[in-house]
Parts: structure tokens; C-alpha cells; sequence
DNA sequence: TGCCCCCTGCAG
DNA sequence: CTGCAGGGGGCA
């Protein structure tokens, strides 16, 4: 589910609640969503939380190892306790009374009952118990995130010089990290560019509208809190707003605010590609 | 580069 | 029932 800005969303919550706070105890409910030896955590006591691209790290400190999370399509993590604080306005998902859920698949519990549940539909998600040199190594080897210093113009210019779709070469997390389906539709529609057009045909003028559409987006959907298009939703259980500001995601046989036209639909690299066929060329 | 796969659920 | 869902890895 999430792109860098709702992982981003939940990182930010969860440094909020979950510095200070010490493991009791682990539970796994599936498996394959966790990996590791959960007792090795048992006593550890939270000092972070990070993320690049859409990738999360949860430190311990002086502790050698550290939890990597990626929440992949369905995945979520819901706190609950006396600690949990709640800042946003938004509709809350109606069953956060009713966890653990038939998906959560791990709860983690906290020194004094708190409660963190990693919710996963799908169970591509994952949490795992790895060293910090590992987590490091991972981290290095990603490239930079659109929220990232590094992430420059002439950087994107350099990654278009490929024949492949502009909007698969934009989500290709080994190219630029955070940029998934929503953002990627969106940044071309505000790009003016169709998202099927080879990277290398842009045109530098492109290229920078490109460049700045992506930049946009991505901080708006930061700013937003995320899009809860589906199954979306904060640590709190509640939703970002983003998903009222689509510009062509999931809106195809909508009229384009921009010109009245039919937003259309295609089929790009095995994922759902809205556009414009007037605005975007 | 283009499939198929990992899973589960929901809309058409 | 089929196809599709905000992600990504492995395969030829």
C-alpha cells in the first residue's frame, strides 16, 4: 500500500510514541511476517526511527541489531495503548477496537501494555531483526528518495536516459526510491507528460516539470498524511487526505479538471496507468 | 525488459 | 467466476 509518503506518515507517528518505550514481549501470528528471534528483543528499549525510500528502521542504541520494516501493498501498523495520541481529524478505521484483526500477523508488546500491530492482508509485508551494519549496507545501497538532498534534477535527467516508460523508470525503486503507483500517475499528469513515453524522449523542459511534479506530489502527500485510497490508515487507525486531491489516480472515466476531457486508463508494466490524453503528451 | 509469483479480498 | 489492488523479487 504505502509510498513514501504514507511510510513516511507512520514513521514520524511512530518516533512520536515509541522512543523511550521497552519490548515485553513478541508475538508472531504469521510467520512469514516476521524473521528473526523474537526473544533477542525482549527487554531492548526503542532510540529511533527511520526510513529511506520505503524502507523503515527501528533502533535500539548501543543494541548491534535494529527491526527493518517494509509494509509492501496491504501492510499496517496500528498503536494502542494509553500512550496513543491522536492528532488528526480523519475517519478512523472502525475496527481498531477489535485488534488483533484475522490480519494481524505480529504484535509487539510494550513495558506498561501498549501495543503495536502489524496488520497485512496480503502478508507481503515484513518485519525483520537484522544487524544495524546490515540495515546501514541496505540503506547505502538504496538510491536516493525523492525527500532526499541527493535526489537533483540532473540526477532524474540522468535516470530518463533509458528507452523504458518514463513511469516505469519513476517507480523503479532502484533508480529513485518512494515513488509508487499514486504519485508516480499523478506527477506525470501534473508533468503534462504521458506515461508511457520512453524516459529519453523528454525534453530537458520536461524533464524539470517532471522533476518539480514529483517533488510536489510526493510533499503534498507528506503534508496530507497520506492517501487512503484503500486500506491505508495511520498508527492511530485513521486516514491521510491525499486521496481527495487525486488528480487522475483511480479516476478514469472522471472529466479532467484541467480540460473536461475523459481521464483514460492503460495498462503499464502490469499496474492500472490513469491519464490525460489532451493534458498529457 | 517482460512475465510470473508471493497472498487475500473485493468489485464487476 | 475473473481481474484487479498503493510493492517488489526472481526468472528467462
Amino acid at each position: 500500500m504505502p509510498e513514501l509518503p504514507e511510510v513516511e506518515t507512520i514513521r514520524r507517528q511512530l518516533g512520536e510514541v515509541l522512543v523511550g518505550k521497552e519490548i515485553e514481549a513478541i508475538e508472531v501470528l504469521r510467520s512469514k511476517s516476521f524473521e528473526g528471534n523474537t526473544k533477542e528483543l525482549v527487554g531492548k528499549v526503542i532510540k529511533g526511527v527511520s526510513r529511506k525510500a520505503k524502507i523503515m528502521v527501528v533502533s535500539f542504541g548501543e543494541w548491534e541489531k535494529c527491526l527493518m520494516i517494509h509494509l509492501k501493498m496491504t501492510g499496517q501498523l496500528i498503536f494502542w495503548g494509553k500512550s496513543r495520541k491522536i492528532v488528526g481529524g480523519h475517519p478512523t478505521l472502525d475496527w481498531v477496537n477489535e485488534l488483533p484483526s484475522s490480519h494481524t500477523r505480529v504484535v509487539i508488546t510494550f513495558a506498561g501494555g501498549d501495543k503495536l500491530y502489524f496488520n497485512d492482508m496480503r502478508v507481503f509485508g515484513w518485519i525483520r531483526l537484522v544487524t544495524n551494519k546490515f540495515a546501514q549496507t541496505v540503506f547505502e545501497n538504496l538510491p536516493p528518495d525523492v525527500t532526499d538532498a541527493k535526489f537533483s534534477e540532473r540526477y532524474l535527467r540522468e535516470k530518463l536516459k533509458s528507452t523504458k516508460a518514463v513511469k516505469l523508470i519513476i517507480m523503479d525503486q532502484e533508480k529513485i526510491g518512494g515513488i509508487g503507483n499514486i504519485y508516480a500517475n499523478d506527477a506525470l499528469f501534473l508533468a503534462g507528460i504521458r506515461p508511457n513515453r520512453p524516459g529519453k524522449s523528454l525534453t530537458k523542459v520536461e524533464t524539470g516539470k517532471l522533476y518539480k511534479a514529483v517533488r510536489r506530489v510526493i510533499n503534498l502527500g507528506i503534508k496530507l498524511g497520506g492517501a487512503s485510497a484503500s486500506n491505508y490508515f495511520d498508527i492511530n487507525g485513521m486516514g491521510g487526505s491525499y486521496q481527495d486531491h487525486f488528480l487522475v489516480y483511480k479516476r478514469d472515466g472522471e472529466k479532467c479538471e484541467e480540460c473536461g476531457n475523459m481521464i483514460k486508463k492503460m495498462r503499464l508494466g502490469g499496474r492500472g496507468t490513469f491519464y490525460c490524453e489532451v493534458c498529457q503528451v
